[in-house]
DNA sequence: ATTAAAATTGTATTTATTACAAAGTTGTTT
DNA sequence: AAACAACTTTGTAATAAATACAATTTTAAT
């Protein structure tokens, strides 16, 4: 039932290991855009082996390989989403939720200045207050 | 001489004080999105008093009153912005090395999901391998 | 079974940022 | 001009995210 999981991994040049595929799984399932340390926290209990820094280096490599995204919204740590299907982030500067947000279609970019590069990321961010936290604090407006 | 910067700060409800003043005028005289630290370092010489404390204070009140616009693409360091026109960013994952890149127009947002949410700020990135690089490393291809 | 390569672990370190209390500055009122 | 309150700045200490690295374990290949 993890084949999914395996397949996606090989699909983006990752050798599964326990590891790798109990993190990618844990993303896969939490759309939740969550740190390095929650998912650390979240698998902890039944991979008491598990350290930090293979969460850590784990998600940097998903993210190099393109099987997930680093969200950089949040300017305190980086998250990370196995969304890889083009959306926007929103972000509540007052409560700190995060929300996905549906878009037309990505943004192009203006070429002429960009011509000869590769683009491998597109991160489209809106910050704000969100409905429950402009009416909890009114004076933000 | 500094009149513009003062009215800038003004503009968005912030006192004008020496040293805001001299941190405003360098993010408006260098558009090179420093971090914190390159804006302390180089005060620091013609203002030995400048605490580190109070550039992290200021930069943060600055962005906060919509003076400038703090930039995270970069996972390591939050970066400033004095440009607050429309304008989106790129930065190679390979030098670090980031550019403006203009853009037709903001992205419009499917506004049925935050429809009652403030939106204060947009920030719109592309993350790859500038020419240089790609010509340097083509194993990146 | 042996060995080489790759992945994981744990600890120690680095570094960006924040907390906080003390000191300094500014503007206002008498 | 002295007194005072409000605001700003400063320096140090603390926090917390992320990385470096060497040792150990796992995997894959011969």
């Amino acid at each position: 039932m993890k084949t999914h999981i395996v397949d996606r991994l090989q699909a983006h040049d990752i050798k599964p290991s326990a590891q790798r595929i109990a993190i990618l799984e844990y993303l896969m399932e939490n759309y939740t855009h969550p740190t390095a340390d929650t998912i650390f926290n979240h698998l902890y209990p039944s991979m008491p082996t598990l350290s930090k820094t293979t969460v850590y280096n784990t998600l940097k490599l998903l993210a190099q390989q393109g099987a997930i995204n680093e969200i950089t919204i949040d300017e305190k740590n980086v998250r990370y989403d196995a969304d890889i299907s083009p959306h926007a982030h929103f972000r509540c500067k007052y409560c700190g939720s995060m929300f996905d947000l549906p878009i037309k279609r990505l943004p192009s970019v203006v070429t002429e200045k960009i011509d000869g590069f590769m683009i491998t990321d597109t991160q489209l961010y809106y910050r704000g207050y969100c409905k429950k936290c402009k009416a909890i604090v009114p004076w933000l407006c």
